[in-house]
DNA sequence: CTTATGATTAGA
DNA sequence: CTAATCATAAGA
């Protein structure tokens, strides 16, 4: 038989570390229309990511980095290809893809996704949600994906949380992105209004505009 | 030990 | 606009 040989199947599980051994300010915008997949004992969980923000490295204002390495952020000192999981106001939980390069404390804020398998699983903590806001916000994408605390520190490049890179769109048809200042970090002086948010323009399953 | 506050969200 | 709600980090 002389069938051409297997190209790249999609979708591609992003298993290299060197993946991720970049700025999050790279990172980020490749992340839009990628998967995030997490298999559960229950089942498995897939979006489409449609929204996140890159969190530079410790001059970052706004990034927890920038106020030194704490048992809390460790995660984000060590090594690219890892979750980041922190809990926040007392009730959510934010995930964050680790970047580097190297061990720069730089990590990408996944803020929402589009739930395309798995939607029952999803919806075991957000009863009566509609489908677009289902994993619309950070703290309601961790809890659509059922991410909490036990996975700080998961190797994405392992499991069981990974992700899937698709098929290039056809030219013309690709999806647009925009960039605005991050959400909710007021406080970052004049890191507060750098364009670090990347979502994919007017997603129904977007945060916000 | 005490205290302040947050990479948020839902609801008035 | 505010309440909810608590782990975390910093300070006494």
């Amino acid at each position: 038989m002389t069938a051409a040989p297997a190209v790249a199947a999609f979708p591609r599980l992003i298993e290299e570390r060197a993946w991720f051994d970049r700025s999050a300010a790279e990172v980020a915008p490749e992340l839009l229309g990628m998967s995030l997949v997490h298999d559960t004992p229950a089942g498995r969980i897939v979006g489409r990511i449609v929204e996140v923000e890159a969190y530079l490295g410790p001059e970052d204002l706004a990034a927890h980095s920038a106020r030194g390495r704490t048992p809390r952020n460790a995660v984000m000192f060590g090594p690219p290809g890892h979750l980041y999981v922190y809990f926040v106001y007392g009730m959510h939980h934010c995930a964050n893809v680790v970047c580097g390069p190297g061990t720069k404390p730089e990590a990408v804020l996944l803020r929402a996704a589009q739930i395309r398998e798995g939607a029952a699983l999803a919806r075991l903590s957000r009863s009566g949600v509609p489908a677009t806001r289902l994993a619309a916000g950070p703290g309601n994408l961790a809890a659509a994906f059922g991410i909490d605390r036990t996975l700080n520190g998961a190797d994405l490049t392992r499991g069981p949380l990974r992700l899937a890179a698709h098929e290039p769109s056809a030219a013309g048809t690709a999806a647009a992105i925009v960039r605005t200042p991050r959400i909710g970090v007021d406080y970052a002086g004049s890191w507060s209004t750098r364009p670090l948010r990347f979502l994919i323009a007017d997603d129904a399953h977007r945060s916000r505009p």
